[in-house]
DNA sequence: CTCATTATGCTCTCCGTGAGTATTACGCGA
DNA sequence: TCGCGTAATACTCACGGAGAGCATAATGAG
């Protein structure tokens, strides 16, 4: 039976490093794709929305989605990609404009190491809490948004229709965003980025018009619910996966480590007891090398232990608060 | 800019309940849609291999993914999902046999009550796990063909044909079905699943020959994948939020909810500890109500206690063992 | 009335986690 | 060369959750 109406599948990735105490994530300035649509060219006052990197699916070329994601990656940023996982399926109708086709996107979520991060092309690396920035609670960055998001969610709480409604969404904020006594679960990025959207405080929740507050800096289509999704399952995973170490060198201090894991996690970590987990928990072998330079007691360089896959059933690092 | 080739979506669903203690999967005997390959239908000696419900989207109709799921269960089976979730995405080439069109199928995880367990149509509810009979720990079930995928998985470590990649699979052999002093995840059933695939220990790994010896009632094309992903993903997430209860009616007993507990883990649990775990997290509250008839004390009557969600930021029941 | 069966209460021991204090080893500038 | 800032590392301590066991209460069946 062939459809009336074509559907079209594109891969996009939300591609992390971390440099330095920033986690980074790639955009590309113009969708340049057939995928391209009139939301995705979108322009604030100056430039357009930054993108995620995304392409088509060859459907008789590509032997695997991942293949050809990896594929096209490769051609157009020259990055070659190791950690790859699949994140999610995208395929609301009004998702993308284009009354021709049904757009599916298919969203994966990879990690490279901060040396590959340079000549990237055309693509730029971009901080992540750039788009996200109530999501990073290091330096009490997230201060400000949160008060500011804080007065307009209960502004949205009291325009409910009723009070069922009024209540539901007021448990929903709250739960959110762990306010008045609720637990804040860091790994919920998705869930606080898609309230914002329904209360209309994202700049891609009113497109035409244009906000009097919205958080963060605007993505093309729905490429910052990608990127919510992908920071939310990455925070997830580095408890029971030991994937920081994708976006370490080979050798590395336990400072970078810990680095790496609280530009994640978006929060500081208690120092001896992140060393005292990491080493009880056999995630890395010391080399016996020493870095210095680094204006103190020079660090132990370390090595992921690869052997603790073995011996822990869920080997990860963001236990320690 | 058309593609060439088309492109057709399929939406899958593993629809799980609990009835007594074992878990169950609504499958369906004959693939009777568009979607139905040469594979679906093969025939093992005598009925075609069970496969789980599917349909198309409706590129042009369907407003979203998860509706058009919802609609062609309700159609087909009368049934009204509750608990849907997005699995996985799959879409490697070769999966189905079709050469004018690129198939995907996008896997959903959804939850019906017992209740709803009985008029089905055509669909049958069978075991979870005469599927996976290795992944039931409970009454040492899963002894006898562990001890043989044991004896064969040792024979595929033995024919790999170098030392590097003898030691690899050897690893991951362990790392899988915690052998030779590794941890057990319960969690990595699409890996044990995909491991014996890989070994060629499932039917479907070999459609043409019999295998000398298949674990498990093969399903038709990578059904059986899509239902490894589905109860992986149901046993993680049974640890950090309150999925059974989408099993359970409104009012259970303890010893209900452990019962759902342990068939979805495939593991028995500790029962005065698991009872102790569900008081302390706050996760259910007494009625006052008592169960009799059952052969011993009535014990009382439970209910979901809602307000959890906002005091735990991972409210789950599988913690105890 | 007794026994099998199930629910439920209580105790006790580890160990992981959160948090703090103290000590060691560098580079650098006065 | 001495002192100070910075960072790494070593210990200690309290608390709560998890694992395991024993004891007791409330039913129905015979």
């Amino acid at each position: 039976m062939q459809r009336p109406f074509p559907v079209v599948v594109g891969l996009n990735a939300a591609i992390v490093a971390v440099t330095g105490e920033t986690p980074r994530v790639l955009t590309v300035e113009r969708a340049e794709h057939a995928l391209a649509t009139a939301r995705a060219m979108r322009r604030g006052p100056g430039r357009p929305w930054p993108a995620l990197p995304f392409g088509p699916l060859d459907p008789a070329g590509d032997p695997t989605l991942e293949r050809g994601l990896r594929g096209w990656v490769r051609r157009q940023a020259g990055l070659e990609l190791g950690y790859v996982e699949q994140l999610y399926t995208f395929g609301d109708r009004d998702r993308e404009s284009r009354g021709d086709a049904r757009v599916l996107s298919v969203a994966y979520l990879a990690l490279v190491r901060e040396s590959a991060v340079s000549g990237a092309g055309e693509a730029q690396w971009r901080d992540v809490y750039s788009f996200l920035p109530w999501e990073d609670g290091r330096e009490g960055g997230a201060e400000a948004p949160l008060r500011a998001i804080r007065a307009r969610l209960e502004a949205f709480v009291a325009v409910a229709p009723d009070a069922a409604q009024r209540s539901a969404r007021r448990e929903r904020v709250d739960i959110c965003f762990g306010w008045r006594g609720a637990a804040r679960d860091p790994d919920r990025v998705l869930e606080r980025y898609e309230l914002l959207y329904e209360a209309g405080l994202v700049a891609e929740a009113h497109p035409g018009r244009s906000g009097p507050e919205d958080f963060g800096q605007p993505m093309a289509a729905d490429h910052r619910r990608m990127l919510a999704t992908a920071l939310g399952r990455l925070r997830g995973k580095l408890r029971y996966r030991p994937v920081v170490f994708e976006l370490l060198p080979d050798t590395f201090t336990l400072l970078r480590l810990q680095q790496v894991a609280e530009a994640l996690a978006g929060a500081r970590l208690h120092k001896q007891n992140f060393r005292r987990l990491v080493a009880a928990a056999g995630l890395v072998v010391g080399t016996g090398q020493r870095e210095s330079g680094t204006g103190g007691r020079p660090a132990e360089l370390f090595r992921f232990r690869r052997a603790v896959l073995r011996e822990r059933r869920a080997p990860g690092v963001a236990a320690a608060r």
